[in-house]
DNA sequence: ACATTAAACTAACACTTGTTAGTTTGGAGA
DNA sequence: TCTCCAAACTAACAAGTGTTAGTTTAATGT
C-alpha cells in the first residue's frame, strides 16, 4: 500500500460521504469538515466538486471494462465466464465499497463524462448479455429469458457494496463461491 | 381510477423527478416548473419538501409491510411464500415505479420518519429471512447461505423499478413467473 | 349579482451553495 | 539562516435554496 496523496485522501473521504448521503446532499463544507480543514482549502488539491465525482466513478467503470475485456476473450466456457464476472464484481467492490455507491447512485450527476460513462456501461451490459445468450445456445444453461438472468445477476452484483461492509469477516473467495451457487446454479444445466 | 387531487399530482410529479435526479438535486422550483406553476404555489397544497418525500416513501413501505403480514400468516409452503413475495414486489413496483426509486435511493433523507422507516424495513427483512431459514429446515430448499439468498433476491426485487419501465409490454404475471424461475429454481430442491 | 374558495401569483426573507482571490503558516532542503 | 512550497487560512462573491406573506384570478354555488 503506497501512501495516499492529499488529493486521494479527499476523494476517498468524499466517496464515503457520497455513499452515506449522495453527491448532491454533500456540500464542500461537509467534505472539508470531514477532512478537518476549511472548504476553500480543498481547492488547493482539486478543481471542482464535479472532478471528485468523475474521479470516483470513471476509475471504477474503466476497471470493470478492463475486466470484462479479459473475460470475453478467454477461452473458457460461458458458465466459467459468468463465474469470472461474479469474481470481478466481488473483487472490485471489496476494494472500493464507497466508490461503488457513487457509481450506482450518482452517475447521473456526471456532467462532461456522462456520455462516456453511459457508453462504458452499455458496452459492459451488452457483453454480459452476449455471454448468457451464447451459454444458452451452447446448452450450458437453462432456456430462461437472458435479459432477466442478466438483470438479476447484475443488480445483485451491483448491490454488493451494501452488503460487503456488513460482513467484517469477509473472505472474497467464499463470497464469490456462495454467489455462484445462488446466482448460477439456478440457471445451470 | 379516481381523479388525482392537486396534491397527489404534485407528489407524483415529484416522484418522477426524484427518480431521475434524486431528492436532494430536485429543487422546489424544478418541481414547480414541471407542474407549470411557480414554486410558492406548491405551498398551497403541501407544507414542505420533506412532506413530499415522506408521502412517497412511507406509503410504499407500509404497503410492503401489509403484504408481508399476509404472506407470513398464510398456510402454504415456504417456497410458495417466496413466490408470493416476488409477486408482491412485481405488483407494487409496477404500480409505482417512480416511488420505488425514492424508497431505494432517498430513504436516508427522511427526517422525522427515518426511524419508523428503518423499523419497517428491518421487520420486513427479518420476516423474509425467516421464511428462507424455515424453507431450508423443512428441506424445501438447498442448504445455501440464507443471508446470501435473501440478499440476492431482495436486491433484484428492489431494482425492478429500473427495469419494469423498459418493458412496455409488461405482463406482471409473466414477469413474476420469469423471476421465479431465475430466483427460486436455483435454490429449489 | 354576490360571496366563497381553490389555486395561482409577486416579492421577499434568511440561509446555503460552489468557488475565487489573496494571504499566512510551518516544515524541508540549500 | 534563508528560500521555497505545499497546504492551510480569512473573506467574500453571485447564484440558488426552501419557505413565508400577502395579493390576484377565475370558476362555482346561491
Amino acid at each position: 500500500m503506497k501512501a495516499e496523496t492529499r488529493k486521494e485522501e479527499i476523494i476517498n473521504t468524499a466517496a464515503k460521504l457520497f455513499k452515506e448521503r449522495g453527491y448532491s446532499a454533500v456540500t464542500m463544507r461537509d467534505l472539508a469538515t470531514a477532512m478537518g480543514i476549511k472548504a476553500a482549502s480543498l481547492y488547493n488539491h482539486i478543481t471542482s466538486k464535479q472532478e471528485i465525482l468523475k474521479a470516483i466513478i470513471i476509475a471504477i467503470a474503466e476497471e470493470f471494462t478492463r475486466g470484462m475485456d479479459i473475460i470475453i476473450n478467454a477461452k473458457i466456457s460461458n458458465i466459467s465466464k459468468l463465474k469470472q464476472i461474479v469474481a470481478l464484481h466481488v473483487n472490485i467492490t471489496a476494494n472500493n465499497t464507497n466508490g461503488m455507491a457513487s457509481l450506482n447512485n450518482d452517475w447521473m450527476h456526471l456532467e462532461d463524462q456522462l456520455e462516456y460513462y453511459l457508453q462504458l456501461r452499455n458496452d459492459y451490459e451488452n457483453n454480459f448479455l452476449e455471454i448468457i445468450k451464447q451459454g444458452i445456445i451452447a446448452n450450458e444453461m437453462k432456456q430462461s429469458n437472458p435479459e432477466i438472468i442478466m438483470f438479476s445477476m447484475l443488480t445483485t452484483l451491483r448491490s454488493l457494496y451494501l452488503w460487503i461492509p456488513k460482513k467484517e469477516d469477509l473472505n472474497a473467495n467464499d463470497l464469490a463461491q456462495n454467489l455462484n451457487e445462488v446466482l448460477i446454479e439456478g440457471i445451470n444445466n
